[in-house]
Order: structure tokens, then sequence, then C-alpha cells
RNA sequence: UGGGUUAUAGUGUAAUGGUAGCACACCAGAUUUUGAUUCUGUUCGUCUAGGUUCGAAUCCUAGUAACCCAACCA
């Protein structure tokens, strides 16, 4: 099938991992944070997690990174699993980092006893002085060398709620010294007396991400724990803590994170966008958002043929937006329903056709035959398309002007004839003649015309309000220009027409 | 100025010492009852400088550039 296809760095490392007999099957996960809705950069995780153990043995778990009861919410779970659904993917085991809240405690308490964990008491000023810089080396805490009772004592006493927020943290014994500024003494617990939207108020302390996300992909027995490039120093604590641990080894892989041009995709900044209503939600059909994209139209297959198409690799970038426009054009190209609307209505009148007439015609919905046919009210009075007269018609033009005949999609041929004007010089009416003998389908009139335009009976035409959606900013990359991203909005994005009749057949 | 990651057409991605290929975009042409679709074609690329080799995008040396790391976020 693909075979001619070449294999992304990923798949290179897991067919050399089956072959070896390293693993008879994998295991992957798609680990969102609940706090906030998934944007096309997780499309392309999801598509490649869930597509990995699609193409090789073994599966794919969902696991919600449900560490920070402070920013995460169920909201956002529903519409998470609602949108990796819809992409048209199935996990295997829906899972949350907060189902190992025990383990993570008792994991806490092995490293505790091993001497590689003490409770501090240091203000976040402190450590972070004591971090110091990259280029210089930190300093130790002054709690660093607690005995490993009174740090079992301690910590113990941060879960029960002995101590106030930010008063006190579990810390990993590594090194201050480190280049790797993960290395020195990472926080592995802090106190947040703060409502969890699964374990409630069991909690009040809860484990930061390097101190879960490892340790449930080794709880779940993840082979492949694959996330994006800024993660890749923390690799270096990730096993660290797997091997202090003794537990399963998982292995993390990082890939550059997908980014498209004319958009911003960080949760951060789109965030902003909704709180700051310069959307209307996270689901407005400018977002790049999966819920804002279902709303603009785009179909689960063009998505997933677009992560497909452009592949995964390490290196930055930006992706023309216009390679995702093929993708679903390509798609919808075979599978949408056409029908004919008029956005800009001038009228145009049959001088030639019966006053009450009323002709069904036949119009294919689509290029496929399998879409099938409907049938279009015809009649004396038109609306068309204000943009297909020209006055003065420019050199190639073969659409209307005066004296000029074009076919009107469907239907018969028609020629101009004369037309009025305003006293704003507004085109108002178009007057032509039609020729019987030139209906589609059964035109026997020998004429022939370059141009061919759409139209919609003005007796038979439903009203409509019609947003046109542009791209939300000016820039390729609103995020690497001088100030604000927000300062980079395109003002003109949404067109709402809705000031004429709208017509729709 | 420490450490890490990455450099191939405008964009994205292949080529694993042996003809730099594919897709999108662009431009041109043909067909067309939606200036769509479809089809054909043109232009355009290995970060730089040295080196190894019959042969280098690939290996070596030295540079250069971009991004990431100093959250009790993930």
């Amino acid at each position: 099938m693909s075979e001619e296809k070449s294999l992304n760095f990923l798949e290179d490392i897991i067919e050399s991992d089956l072959k070896s007999g390293k693993y008879k099957s994998i295991v992957t996960r798609f680990p969102p944070e609940p706090n906030g809705y998934l944007h096309m950069g997780h499309a392309t995780a999801i598509c490649l997690n869930f597509g990995l153990t699609k193409k090789y043995p073994g599966y794919t778990n969902l696991r919600f990174d449900d560490t920070n009861p402070v920013t995460e919410d169920t909201e956002y779970v529903d519409s998470i699993k609602e949108d990796i659904k819809w992409l048209g993917f199935e996990w295997k085991n829906e899972l949350y980092a907060s189902d190992y809240f025990d383990n993570l405690y008792q994991f806490a308490i092995t490293l505790i006893k091993k001497g590689l964990a003490y409770v501090d008491a240091s203000t976040s000023e402190e450590i972070a002085r004591l971090k110091a810089t990259p280029t210089e080396a930190g300093k130790a805490s002054p709690y660093r060398n607690r005995s490993i009772d009174e740090n079992l004592d301690l910590f113990a006493r941060m879960k029960n709620g002995e101590f106030a927020d930010g008063t006190r943290t579990l810390r990993a014994k590594i090194d201050m010294s480190s280049n790797n500024m993960l290395m020195r003494d990472p926080l592995l617990y802090r106190i947040k007396h703060a409502h969890h939207h699964r374990t409630g108020d069991k909690w009040c302390i809860y484990p930061m991400y390097d101190f879960a996300h490892g340790q449930s992909d080794s709880i779940e027995n993840i082979t492949h724990s694959i996330c994006t490039l800024e993660f890749v120093p923390h690799r270096e604590l990730y096993d660290w803590l797997i091997e202090k641990l003794e537990i399963y080894p998982s292995h993390q892989y990082e890939f550059a994170r997908r980014n498209l041009s004319y958009t911003v995709m960080s949760k951060r900044k789109l965030l902003q966008l909704v709180n700051e209503k310069h959307v209307s939600g996270w689901d407005d059909p400018r977002m790049p958002t999966i819920s804002g994209m279902r709303r603009r139209g785009f179909t689960p297959e063009s998505i997933r043929t677009f992560c497909d198409k452009v592949g995964i690799a390490k290196r930055e970038n930006v992706i023309d937006f216009s390679l995702l426009e093929f993708c679903l054009r390509e798609d919808l190209n075979h599978t949408a329903l056409r029908v004919m609307a008029v956005l800009d209505p001038i009228k145009l009148v049959i001088s030639n056709y019966e006053d009450d007439k009323t002709e069904e015609l036949t119009s294919e919905n689509g290029p496929d035959e399998s879409l099938g046919n409907r049938t279009l009210p015809f009649s004396k009075e038109l609306w068309i398309e204000r943009e297909d007269f020209m006055e003065e018609p420019a050199k190639k033009w073969f659409r209307l002007a005066p004296g000029a005949m074009v076919r009107l999609k469907s239907a018969y041929i028609v020629k101009c004839d004369s037309f009025t004007k305003d006293i704003e010089g507004n085109v108002t009416q178009i007057n032509c003649t039609y020729f019987s003998e030139s209906k589609s389908g059964n035109d026997t009139s020998g004429l022939a015309t370059k141009g061919v335009i759409h139209w919609v009976s003005v007796a038979h035409a439903a009203s409509a309000q019609i947003r046109l959606y542009d791209r939300l900013f000016k820039v390729e990359n609103p995020s690497s220009e001088e100030g604000d991203f927000k300062d980079y909005i395109n003002p003109n994005s949404l067109q709402i027409i809705s000031k004429h009749t709208l017509s729709l057949l």
C-alpha cells in the first residue's frame, strides 16, 4: 500500500525495535492536559501516536495529564474526547495521571528512603536564586541534607495538610551544578489546597509534570513516549527517575511541534484570543482548534491527510496553510453537494420568457456521478452575482457584458440587451433575451459561450446569513514578529453578509 | 558568555558514501456547462569555508544561524 513512502525517524526506530525483538508490540499514549481545547498541533500528535499503533502491532492510551487542579476542568476533558473521536481514532484505555496519585506518592517515599529526595522549606524566590543560571552553577538549599526520617515525616505532614501552599516542596537530590537546569534538584511535589476534578479534596499535594508523566508512562508500560522538542532536556530527568525508582523503562522521543502559517498554535495565545474576545470562542471557525476547524467545514479525513503529507521531523517549521486547504478541497471535491448562492445580487430579467412560467431544471450535485442530481426552479427574474457583469468588459472577460452571451449554469444561454443604473452609477438591472433551444443537456441552438455563471430564481430564493472567514492574522508567523502577536490580527477575518436577500438553491 | 536541538527549492519532507526526488505554493499551457476540477509543462534547493574519497546533502575539522533550558505550568 504505502510501501513507496519512506519512513519517518520514529517509524525507523520502531521498526528496528520490532525487528531486534526489543518489543513484540508497541504502546503509545496521547497525553493532553485538560486545560484547553485541542488544536492542530494536537492533531499532529494524535495522528502520530494513534497512527503508529494502527501501522504496527500495539495500542494507544488516552491519558489526561491532570496534575494541576487549578487550571484543569472536566469541560476540557469532554471536548478533548469528542475531538479525538471526531478525528477518527479510538483509544484503548481512558486514563488519568490522577489515577496514579497513590502510586506516585509511594514513588516519592521510595526516593526519600534512598536519600534521593528532600523536603525544602525555601521560598520559590530562594529556590530560583540558588538554582542560578545556565552559565553559572547553582548552590545547595540549606534544607538539602535533612535526615531521611525527617524528610519522611515532613512529606507525610505535607500530605496531611499541615503546611500552607508554597511553604514546602519535595525536591529530587541530583546535581546543583548540572548544565541541565532540570537536574538542579527539580521539584517533585508542591502543595496546592485545591479541588481536583477527579480526586476532589483527597490531596493537597500534587506531583509536578516531571514526576507524573514518565511514571505514568512506566505504569502503563508505554514503549515509545512521544513528545515535542521542548521536552528534550527533560529526558535526562525522565530516565533518571525511572532508573532510581527501578520501574518499567519507557523511553521518550521528541519531534518538532507543528506550526501553521497565519495563525498561532499555543494554548496560552489561543486562550488570550478567546478571553479578550478577538474570536467568539474556542470553536470560532477562525481558530486552529479542532472544534474551530470542524465548524469551518474541515473534514476529519482532510486533517488526517494533511498530517500524513506534512510528515514528522525534528526541525522547526511553519507549514503553508494552503496545504491544509488543498487537503480539504481534495476531499470535499468528491463529497460535497453543490448549491448555487448569490452573495451580492443584481436582478436579471429575461424579456422573452413568459411572465408566470416556472421550469424545473436538472443540475448535477457535483463532478462525481455518485453525488446525483437535484432540480432547480427557473423563471423570468433571476438573481446573478454583481461581479459576473462588467459594463466595460476587460480583455479576457467571458462572463456577462452588454451585447455578450453567457450560459446560465444548468439552464439557458442568455444575451445581455441592456441594463439600468441608479443615480450613483450602480447597476440595478440587466435585461436579457434567452435562447429556448439552448437548454442545458438538450442544446440544439448551435451557440457556444465561454462563460458560465450561477444564478437563483428570485421567486424561489431562500435567504440566509453568510459568514465569510479569512485568515486570523495578517502575517505568516505572528509569534515571530516584533511586539505583541495580537497586533497582527486581521481586522477583516470575518465578513457577515445579511443586508441583501441571499439566494440559495 | 554553559548545555541541548536543528540546518536540503518560497513552504514541508525524502535520499542512511553512488543520477538531489515528492507534495503544496507560484508561473505557463490544454481541457472544462462554476475562471472550480482534471491534465501537461517551466523556474527554483543541499548554511559557510576547508578536508577525506574515484565519488560527499551524507564522513572529518572549523565556523555561522535559528530554536529550547534559569515556572511550586505542561
